[in-house]
DNA sequence: AGCACGCCGACT
DNA sequence: GTCGGCGTGCTC
């Protein structure tokens, strides 16, 4: 009888499989996952299928698989959703793959060792060594560490008594990653909104099969404990339960609230987890042993033993789409991957992406509504300042009429928040002598001003210089002038304007820790700061009983830089941020500073018509083709060498299969033509909506020449950004 | 993605 | 003479 051959796809950057000879006592099925020998090293691959009739060219070559891993096998679900965002992203299917295989060490697990008193008695007394037998006298058993601490000991004590015989050491089970959850620990209470809102997401997940709704429901509308109704429900069917979130360090907060409701934590996956804890996650996971995970986008490829739905927590966030390596909308994908394996997927947010907006007008999601904030507190009001008549002194960048604002704040002892996404003291640093700007030498881009570190940094290659004494140019000394708002300088004036205010700059490059983050954040809500200024960080998550004006220092910062979304990040951007005004007592209220008040965004922050915004948003995207209405994808070519990329972007164009549904346009330079020294220039492809263009895509690329040398090509399918 | 192989510059 | 830089190509 001939050998038995197997299709295995290993985690490299290939489309194809590859195939193994089954050795003959191992007994081999699609899904398990193997370790094979591939060129010079061994990996970890997953059989994809069998290989009845292999290619005899290959018969020599072919190789035996050499084990089998004692993991369970991967579902045809999580193969099939493998080979779907493979097809969709163009991503290979490898890489993907290696996505959902990402498990830290699969070896053995250490053992947790403890230790407990036996009727040897110790050689020699020490007053250490009799605080450790005291302390374990009760005869229990204790880890290591728990011993030695209680005994206020080192751990070498310990290990002595341990060589003597004196304590016995005994393998501990291990801690579980989480208990079991109790769906009717605490029954919230609600308000009828939230009642039907909970009852209809409720039924959903009780009917089960696949479903979109959206949650769409106003900040502070109570969002996150209507959505644990159904990841309640879910529980009791005692399916798994996977709650998305657009970055780890917003999930404190939720990890605390999770608690409340069911009485345990829940699991928690993200790149940073420490590789044991991972490898343990990963097959906890697998064994049916963790009935809900918290995670980021990346845990969208966990293999689920039995996944009954998925929560998208902050659908509109930008932090779900992955741009490098794989290039995926996790958001997307997660609707994929509740569509393969037929469950529900619930969408959450205040300011819900146009995609999904456009989904639940057609009816393709359902809608659920949220439309009052909780306990009686009021939406912000929004007040219009217009730097054009209204605006501050030259250098400066807080209106009077701001100013003002905030002074009385903190006169009744209440709290402000001063919104500016723009890190360090200055983005521009030029010289009053001649005019030269301080560019990165790597990148198209000016070094923003970093006061803090006395540096000037590149925020696109992390290039930093300390800054300059003289004019490189025209070596005047003392000339150069720092240029343009930062959160640094905005501390400066503020400092200047409130003598006495205890302020608190929050910005991505000054967080130390995540820890640091979250007990700043806590100092704030436990009112040890009066004034916040801060990037983007403090636009999600926290929320601060006592904070009742927000000022966006420059609202226009994101609009106008040509990117076809910049009037939608910037309206959901600012909602958030302003709606951190008031969310418990008293009404609350945000400044817009900004120069054009006639803005459709500002327009409808102003106005507090949510929908006046989607409205004017989705019929300028529906005119123009872009999404939701039509597809997109950019093609990124990226060299050392200017016109080597140009000329490869060029071929490619020339290349392209003529279709009169698809059009193509470039190349043309990227909006930030150099990064990290690579010239790049980007091509743009337009379909209409029901149209395959990852297909289209695939067939060009494959004629396509290969690209040689630093030579790159980036394929994004729905492109997010358009840096 | 890794890893080997290969072909050109400065060192014990 | 070799060590080592990283460009190119292959992995059942």
């Amino acid at each position: 009888m001939a050998t038995r051959v197997v299709d295995v796809l290993v985690p490299v950057a290939l489309d194809q499989t590859y195939s193994y000879r089954v050795p003959a006592e191992m007994e081999l099925a699609p899904g398990d996952v193997v370790a094979v020998p591939l060129g010079a090293r061994d990996c970890v691959g997953v059989v994809w299928a069998d290989n009845p009739n292999p290619n005899p060219r290959l018969h020599n070559r072919l190789k035996d698989v050499d084990a089998k891993l004692e993991v369970p096998p991967l579902k045809p679900e999580l193969r099939s959703f493998v080979d779907w965002v493979s097809n969709y992203t163009l991503a290979s299917r490898g890489m993907v793959l290696r996505m959902a295989l990402r498990m830290g060490d699969l070896g053995p697990m250490r053992e947790r060792v403890g230790v407990r008193v036996t009727d040897v008695k110790p050689q020699r007394m020490t007053p250490a060594r009799q605080r450790v037998i005291a302390a374990l006298a009760d005869g229990f058993v204790r880890s290591k560490n728990e011993a030695a601490q209680e005994a206020a000991v080192s751990a070498g004590v310990v290990n002595g008594l341990v060589d003597e015989g004196v304590l016995a050491t005994v393998v501990l089970p291990l801690e579980p990653l989480m208990r079991a959850p109790d769906p009717d620990f605490r029954k919230p209470e609600f308000s009828l909104a939230q009642l039907a809102a909970a009852d209809a997401l409720r039924t959903t997940v009780d009917q089960g099969g696949y479903t979109v709704s959206l949650l769409d429901g106003v900040t502070g509308s109570g969002k996150t404990e209507v959505y644990f109704e159904a990841v309640a429900e879910n529980i009791r069917r005692g399916h798994q339960t996977l709650v998305l979130m657009p970055e780890i360090a917003l999930t404190a907060g939720f990890l605390d609230r999770f608690a409340h409701r069911f009485g345990v934590r829940p699991a928690e996956w993200h790149s940073q987890l420490p590789p044991r804890r991972r490898a343990r996650t990963w097959e906890a996971v697998a064994k049916n042993e963790l009935p809900v995970v918290v995670g980021a986008r990346s845990a969208l490829f966990l293999p689920y033993a039995d996944l009954g739905l998925i929560v998208v927590d902050e659908e509109h966030d930008a932090a779900y789409k992955q741009e490098d390596g794989a290039h995926y909308h996790a958001r997307d994908m997660a609707v994929v991957r509740g569509s393969i394996a037929k469950f529900p997927v619930i969408l959450a947010s205040a300011t819900p992406s146009v995609e999904s907006e456009v989904n639940a007008r057609k009816g393709r999601y359902r809608r659920i509504h949220l439309p009052e904030r909780f306990g009686g507190a009021h939406l912000p009001h929004i007040e219009p300042i217009d730097m054009r008549t209204e605006g501050p002194p030259r250098g400066r960048f807080i209106s009077p009429k701001l100013a003002e604002a905030v002074q009385i704040v903190l006169e009744k002892r209440e709290q402000a928040l001063l919104f500016l996404n723009r890190r360090g003291f200055a983005p521009l640093t030029l010289c009053r002598a001649c005019g030269f700007r301080v560019q990165c030498p790597n990148c198209d881009s000016w070094l923003v001003d970093h006061r803090f570190k006395r540096r000037l940094v590149c925020h696109h290659c992390g290039y930093s210089v300390p800054p300059p004494t003289e004019c490189p140019k025209c070596h005047a000394t003392d000339s150069f002038a720092a240029v343009g708002p930062g959160v640094e300088r905005l501390h400066q004036e503020a400092a200047d304007l409130f003598p006495g205010a205890r302020i608190l700059v929050l910005s991505s490059d000054l967080v130390e820790s995540i820890e640091r983050l979250r007990a700043e954040l806590d100092d704030v809500a436990e009112g040890r700061f009066d004034l916040v200024i801060g990037t983007q960080l403090v636009a999600k998550g926290h929320h601060f009983p006592r904070l009742n004006l927000v000022g966006i220092v420059d609202a226009d910062l994101g609009l106008g830089n040509g990117d076809p979304r910049a009037a939608e990040r910037t309206f959901q951007l600012l909602h958030q941020v302003t709606g951190r005004a008031g969310r418990e007592e008293g009404r609350g209220v945000g400044y817009l500073q900004t120069h054009q008040p006639e803005h459709p965004v500002m327009r409808a922050l102003i106005m507090g018509d949510r929908e006046a915004f989607y409205q004017n948003e989705i019929e300028q995207r529906e005119r123009t083709g872009y999404p939701p209405f039509g597809r997109l994808a950019s093609l990124i070519v990226s060299a050392g060498d200017k016109h080597a990329a140009e000329a490869y972007g060029r071929t490619l164009v020339s290349l392209a299969p003529k279709d009169e549904q698809v059009r193509v346009l470039g190349p043309a330079e990227a909006p930030i033509a150099v990064v990290r020294g690579r010239h790049r220039y980007r091509l743009l492809v337009k379909s209409p909506r029901a149209y395959d263009l990852s297909g289209y895509l695939r067939d060009w690329l494959a004629a396509a020449p290969k690209t040689k040398g630093n030579l790159q090509l980036e394929v994004d399918v729905d492109p997010m950004s358009f840096f």
